[in-house]
RNA sequence: CGGGGUGUAGCGCAGCUUGGUAGCGCACUUGGUUUGGGACCAAGGGGUCGCAGGUUCGAAUCCUGUCGCCCCGACCA
């Protein structure tokens, strides 16, 4: 980075100086959010939250396209619930939030806020559902769950988060496999397209799976410091919850069965990949598909044309308005434009565009992207088409560059000397064969903070030994260091 | 929850060792001049020094406790 460079994002912390801090710096300075008086609790500003209402919009969507309705349950649950389901309390038992008085009166009955909701909703499935006519049921919702954290980071692990959960209940162990396989794939869809950032999914193994489920799938990014997040995750909870809750239907042969359920479910944790991901040391980058603000409009307004120059910004600000594109005129006094330009570039705005005296005078605009930091001069006749078109050119852009910073990263070794190399020096994503037992995985975590990530389908090959125990084996998995 | 760091104006910091009128830069307000990559001049406003005790004639400064935040480890979307 340049000298001038540097004094342009002094208020960022550099990427290779200090990655946290520097993470911290751009939520903080960029307005997506503030901390609170309540530790761990964040405020999530209109900046981050219109953030996230673009990205609830396109995944809701999918959602919805797929048949699920949107529903809301309650923020508390009586601990009695909590306790049915042995796997699942143990899971979360140390970090719920317990609600023990109603005004000075000492509840008859501790109720727990909600850190996830498989257990009220259970509870609810058991009385609507009764016969395979009433299936399946397939419900989402976006709420607020609590864990109570103790180590917070914004976004990426906070005692309240909002998220959408999905919970559904099917016949059989193969619908409810398909749905928890949809699900995940309509997040590899959202995520890939919407957010630009690539992924790899796959099956979480026995260590890794969500408390109370059968089996775990999950989407995995990597972040540009190396280090792997978990971006979403689809369980299918076989009829664990169905048998202690009594969920059970009389199917078509007259025989009483238990439902099949899923859950599915992705946070504002995705704010923090979408920041992780694309990020740099002048701050945000956001994708045109969902950043609050598309396009800036900075007009360059000395005095003796100013008048001139915001009639014309005006004219295109409603002329992209009127095409559905998300823009902003900053056509504030106070700041000059070199000002402007360093600002919305922290914020992450994906399209800038200048219109000045000189612009008008050749009849065009000057279009800056944030991606790759190009200029452009474009005409006035055309700008209404080349617009969108960069738009899409820079969501695209954002993708294929993510997707090879993460292939570059991304190394195949069974030699587990050289895996922990990679692992200690380069970071990244190791796809090695494992033998399939724990207690190597275990010994590989204990040794290297490496976990596995996830089993990636399709993805056998020729027999070779594994990773860590040189036990024959035709599996590979993606190992990393994770969030 | 263990180890380390830090807390003084909205932000970044100095002052603390050696107790004695709380300061600097940016930001903010007003007026004027400016506008193609963080403009300039002038005049202003703003802080019970994280909180609670203690020592002292007197505490931002010394002592004790406590809380928040950050970093590194054990658990998690």
């Amino acid at each position: 980075m340049s000298k001038q460079d540097k004094e342009f994002v002094k208020e960022i912390t550099p990427q290779s100086e200090d990655y946290s801090q520097w993470y911290l710096d751009v939520v903080l300075k960029a307005q997506m959010m503030d901390y609170s008086p309540v530790k761990g609790c964040m405020v999530i500003r209109p900046y981050g939250f219109t953030l996230w209402e673009n990205m609830q919009q396109g995944l809701d969507k999918r959602i919805k396209a797929t048949g699920h309705k949107n529903a809301y349950f309650p923020l508390f649950i009586p601990e009695s619930l909590l306790q049915k389901e042995a796997d699942h309390v143990e899971g979360f038992a140390p970090e719920v939030a317990w609600v023990t008085h109603g005004g000075n009166e000492k509840l008859a009955e501790r109720l727990v806020v909600r850190p996830t909701s498989e257990t009220i909703i259970c509870e609810m499935y058991s009385r609507w559902i009764q016969s395979y006519r009433d299936l399946p049921v397939l419900i989402n919702q976006w709420c607020n769950v609590v864990r109570w954290e103790k180590v917070t980071r914004p976004f990426l692990r906070t005692s309240e988060f909002l998220w959408q959960e999905g919970h559904t209940a099917h016949r059989n162990e193969e619908e409810a496999e398909e749905e928890t396989l949809k699900m995940l794939e309509v997040y590899r869809d959202f995520v890939e397209n919407d957010l630009a950032v690539p992924l790899f999914v796959g099956r979480k193994t026995e260590n890794e799976k969500f408390a109370g489920a059968l089996r775990t799938y999950s989407i995995e990014a990597l972040m540009s410091d190396g280090k792997a997040l978990q971006a979403g995750t689809s369980h299918n909870l076989g009829t664990h919850f169905a048998k202690v809750f009594e969920i059970t239907y009389l199917d078509r042969d007259g025989e009483l069965k238990f439902v099949w359920q899923t859950s599915w479910g992705v946070s504002t944790r995705l704010i923090g990949a979408i920041i992780m991901v694309h990020g740099d040391d002048r701050g945000l980058v956001l994708p045109p598909k969902v950043a609050p603000t598309q396009v800036v409009l900075v007009p360059i307004a000395p005095k003796k044309v100013r008048e001139e120059v915001l009639v014309k910004a005006a004219i295109l600000y409603e002329e992209l308005r009127a095409a559905e594109i998300r823009v902003e005129m900053d056509d504030r006094e106070e700041y000059s434009p070199g000002w402007k330009f360093n600002e919305w570039e922290m914020k992450g705005v994906p399209l800038r565009i200048e219109v000045g005296p000189r612009d008008l005078e050749a009849g065009q605009a000057m279009l800056a992207r944030r991606d790759t930091g190009g200029k452009e001069t474009v005409s006035l006749e055309e700008l209404m088409t080349r617009v969108p078109a960069l738009l899409a050119e820079i969501q695209a852009n954002m993708y294929e560059k993510a997707k090879k910073f993460r292939d570059d990263n991304t190394h195949r070794t069974d030699d587990y000397a050289e895996f922990k190399q990679i692992i200690e020096e380069k970071r990244g994503f190791v796809l090695s064969r494992w033998c399939g037992d724990s207690a190597c995985e275990l010994a590989v975590k204990e040794e290297t903070k490496a976990t596995i990530r996830c089993v990636p389908f399709n993805m056998e090959t020729s027999p070779g030994k594994c990773l860590h125990c040189s036990t024959e084996s035709t599996k590979l998995v993606y190992f990393a260091r994770a969030y």
